[in-house]
DNA sequence: TCTGGGGTCCTAGGACCC
DNA sequence: TCTGGGGTCCTAGGACCC
């Protein structure tokens, strides 16, 4: 039932080829703080903490020993240094770790070839297909975490289990440095016990609105009638935390999902009202999106400009554009107008965003015409136009804009499938 | 000396179409 | 004249995650 993993750590597992647990979560300890020790090994020890010094920044990681402080990611850098005054401040290095995670990527590519990243140091792996080559699920974690070490200097923790979410959550039980690997049967009993804070999708807010029905367990969420939950926080969520609760967790592990959007935004040192210095950031803002879309291949329909104010409230507006676009001077031209329709101008801001949604990628004509296969007069992109261009109208089909509809071949499908809808 | 920057997903109302 | 229901799109806001 329980089994040592060879670096010391506790392992739980019914038996060392438990064939249940064929998700994996590896997730990479203090991640960005661990790689800053590698260039600051006299550091090791020390409470670090990564982030810039400014005025209005916040903690980026921080070490095991700062975490003894109650120092954590995403708090303050102010509150992080009240409360461990002889924390050591350590400059982020983005590129730094965008090696590293790379090399790590690698390696799990090397492991099974569905992985599905999650971030910059974070991927599941569904390693249900590799255990004939590789052996059980302790034995590939086991040489994993020995790799990583090994070749990185890094230490990971990874858990198993049958569903995602059993697995991410078996990994942050394990950390740092360890292994925990959690059998389909013994699923309900491990998550029973767990603050309902450990549901993913439960943080500050829904969890004191359970609280307030007296839910503090994942075992109490358990055993709470699903139209309660849903009261509690939505439909939605109501079904997937009792589903969450009892192990369920129909996700698979997905090696790419189009990205959905592509944004930037900045905090200001002090606030700024000065509406021709948010014109400026604003042009700068929509070049670098301009500069991602085209990177990728994409093209965007819909500009979001957020705005945040002196207290912290923020509001956005939005606009779906005709035809999408690629191009930073397009998105400037609309974030700008809808920055001077905002009611904001003069308005001192903290922060300003520029987003693109509803984004289209290159090669989505061919895998869009792939879905009406079944259809000769819909094979290819160029016949596809036509035919709804003579339905729409002239003009009202671009290759863009084609690209932009996942939604445009659907009435087409409908009227080539069913004729006109019925009114 | 309070709150970054990158995202995803859900909700809800209104417009609009059939 | 009053009254439908279903579906999609657009917009705004908020919770959450890394």
């Amino acid at each position: 039932m329980s089994k040592q993993d060879g670096s010391g750590r506790q392992v739980t597992l019914s038996a060392p080829d438990d064939d249940t647990a064929t998700i994996l979560h590896v997730d990479m300890d203090a991640f960005f703080a661990s790689v800053e020790l590698l260039e600051h090994p006299e550091l090791r020890g020390l409470p670090v903490v990564v982030g810039h010094r400014s005025q209005r920044s916040v903690v980026t990681a921080a070490t095991y020993e700062a975490r003894k402080f109650g120092v954590n990611s995403a708090m303050p850098m102010a509150v992080a240094l009240r409360r461990c005054p002889q924390a050591i401040v350590l400059e982020p290095h983005f590129d730094r770790y965008k090696h590293f995670s790379k090399q790590v990527m690698a390696m799990f590519d090397d492991v099974t070839p569905k992985v599905e990243r999650l971030g910059i140091d974070e991927a599941f792996l569904d390693v249900a297909g590799s255990r004939r080559l590789l052996g059980s699920t302790f034995d590939i974690a086991t040489a994993l975490r020995k790799r990583v070490h090994a070749e990185t200097g890094l230490h990971c923790s990874i858990g198993a289990a049958s569903t995602k979410f059993v697995a991410k959550l078996a990994s942050s039980v394990a950390k740092p440095d360890g292994l925990l690997i959690v059998p389909r049967d013994e699923t309900v009993a491990f998550l029973h016990p767990r603050p309902i804070s450990a549901l993913w999708g439960v943080g500050g807010r829904t969890e004191e609105v359970l609280r307030g029905y007296g839910l503090n367990t994942v075992g109490d969420v358990a055993h709470t009638p699903l139209d309660t939950l849903q009261r509690a926080i939505g439909p939605a969520g109501g079904a997937k935390i009792l589903d969450l609760a009892w192990g369920r967790d129909p996700r698979t592990v997905q090696t790419r999902a189009d990205e959905k959007s592509v944004g930037h935004e900045v905090t200001f040192e002090r606030d700024v009202a000065a509406p021709d210095e948010i014109r400026r950031e604003l042009f700068r803002l929509s070049d670098q999106v301009g500069r991602r879309l085209r990177a990728a291949g994409a093209v965007g329909r819909t500009v979001v400009l957020k705005l945040r104010f002196g207290d912290f409230t923020t509001i956005t507006r939005s606009k779906t554009l005709p035809d999408p676009t690629d191009l930073g001077r397009s998105i400037f031209e609309e974030a700008r107008s809808i920055y001077e329709a905002s009611g904001k101008i003069g308005t001192p801001l903290r922060l300003v965003g520029v987003r693109m949604e509803q984004l289209a990628f290159e090669g989505e004509i061919s895998g869009a015409v792939g879905l009406w296969d079944d259809d000769d007069a819909w094979r290819d992109a160029e016949s596809t136009m036509d035919a709804l261009r003579a339905r729409f109208g002239p003009g009202s089909v671009s290759p863009a804009s084609l690209l932009s509809t996942k939604k445009a071949p659907a009435p087409a499908r409908r009227v080539s499938e069913h004729g006109p809808a019925p009114e």
